[in-house]
DNA sequence: CCTTAAATTGAACGATCGTTCAATATTGTC
DNA sequence: GACAATATTGAACGATCGTTCAATTTAAGG
């Protein structure tokens, strides 16, 4: 027996309404708050206290809006990831619509391109965002969370490889696949790295993703080639 | 003034002994313990109280002999960090030896295949380790550990394929091997993610460090003679 | 064997953690 | 404008955090 009504008595639902805009507003500065803290300290190393005095919101608002700290977490990488994978995926189309048949250079550029150009506009909360899909990826605590926001995007991708090198066995492919996204990662996760060791002489944002994607082009072509 | 007397009132400084074997045994319980949990859970998400349980020590043991959970972190991060350092130069030098002038293929096999070899021998705790490796890399909160304890060497091998592209400048070097690191360290946190994508079709650990290598190489080849 | 430095033990410290609650304020809906 | 659903507030909950302490046990040095 569902809760809704069908027959003769109206059991008096309670009247639902709409979010008012200081509500909506309360919720998105508690996840814009929680992918700063999350992204600068790590899961445990951001207390609810934290995200909640950064949001300019009561403690007690975050279990309101987003239950727990472990789905505020959930909903923080959510957020973005469709967007994410929807650029990818046009990319992708609009690629195999240019040109038939594609090159591997086009499907890397695909997609890699929107999460440079998203983390490397300036945007501080989509650089945060970046390196918390970096941090979800590389840890495997949150590996149903990479299951369901990154990996079906992911497999398009390496299935969009797989037909260039018909020869060579998927598990390679993705091999390689791995290899390109956690070079990609690398450029929120070592920025300062990239810093320290090339002595000060900064490249712009542009010439690393030109670099990121002739590296892993050229990587992949070599290791499944041989 | 030095503790150390020098002249005719020896200042009865107490009289130090050697640490028992029970001693050194409950320090390095800790520290396995510690580079499991602290590889498995982060630093945060691993307390104290769980390391002591897990080392089979008391909690108090673990200010004794580490001072305090910082720098019991460090210590774990140290302990291995030499090692894998000697074994990298050790082969970079046997390569100088051996053949002059060196290859690009062989200056990043020297580098990448000690880390590969040491997580892949099936060592639980090299395997912790590993993992530990990947999460100080990329977390800026601990740069201070990774500029200590791998950025040296990091610098020696730079150097060493900066001589292979005397014309390319040495931050797109350091960009380039930037993503070759970042690479080897996704063996280890992504291994789920290469079972989960490959489809149950494993490789060898040495048919993926040939991947690595041959990707590493082609990549950083492309990357830098554009 | 005796002395005593070194090490272990168990308990406790104050601080902070994530979560919950009743009371109050806000605001969409009629 | 009145009603009620929604949202905010401030305080408190028990649990766990890293650290510290005095008392006890262990074992190296003479």
């Amino acid at each position: 027996m569902s809760s809704k009504s069908p027959g003769s008595v109206p059991p008096s639902q309670p009247r639902r309404r709409a979010v008012s805009k200081r509500s909506l507003a309360t919720s998105l500065s508690i996840l814009d708050a929680a992918e700063r803290l999350f992204s600068e300290r790590g899961y445990e190393g951001a207390s609810v206290r934290d995200i909640a005095k950064a949001a300019g919101a009561q403690i007690a608002s975050i279990s309101f809006h987003h239950v727990s700290k472990e789905t505020l977490f959930e909903r923080v990488v959510e957020r973005r990831a469709s967007e994410l994978s929807q650029l990818r995926l046009d990319a992708l189309a609009a690629l195999k619509q240019r040109q038939q048949p594609v090159t591997l250079d086009a499907v890397l550029s695909a997609f890699l391109r929107p999460y440079l150009e998203k983390a490397g506009a300036g945007d501080p909360q989509w650089l945060a965002y970046a390196r918390l899909v970096a941090m979800v990826s590389a840890d495997a605590r949150w590996h149903t969370i990479s299951e369901r926001c990154f990996d079906p995007t992911a497999g398009v991708f390496i299935a969009e490889i797989a037909k260039l090198f018909p020869r060579t066995d998927s598990s390679a492919i993705a091999v390689s696949f791995i290899f390109s996204v956690s070079a990609m990662l690398s450029l929120s996760t070592s920025s300062w790295r990239i810093e320290a060791l090339a002595g000060g002489n900064r490249q712009a944002m542009d010439q690393l993703a030109d670099q990121l994607v002739r590296f892993c082009e050229a990587g992949m072509r070599a290791a499944l080639e041989a």
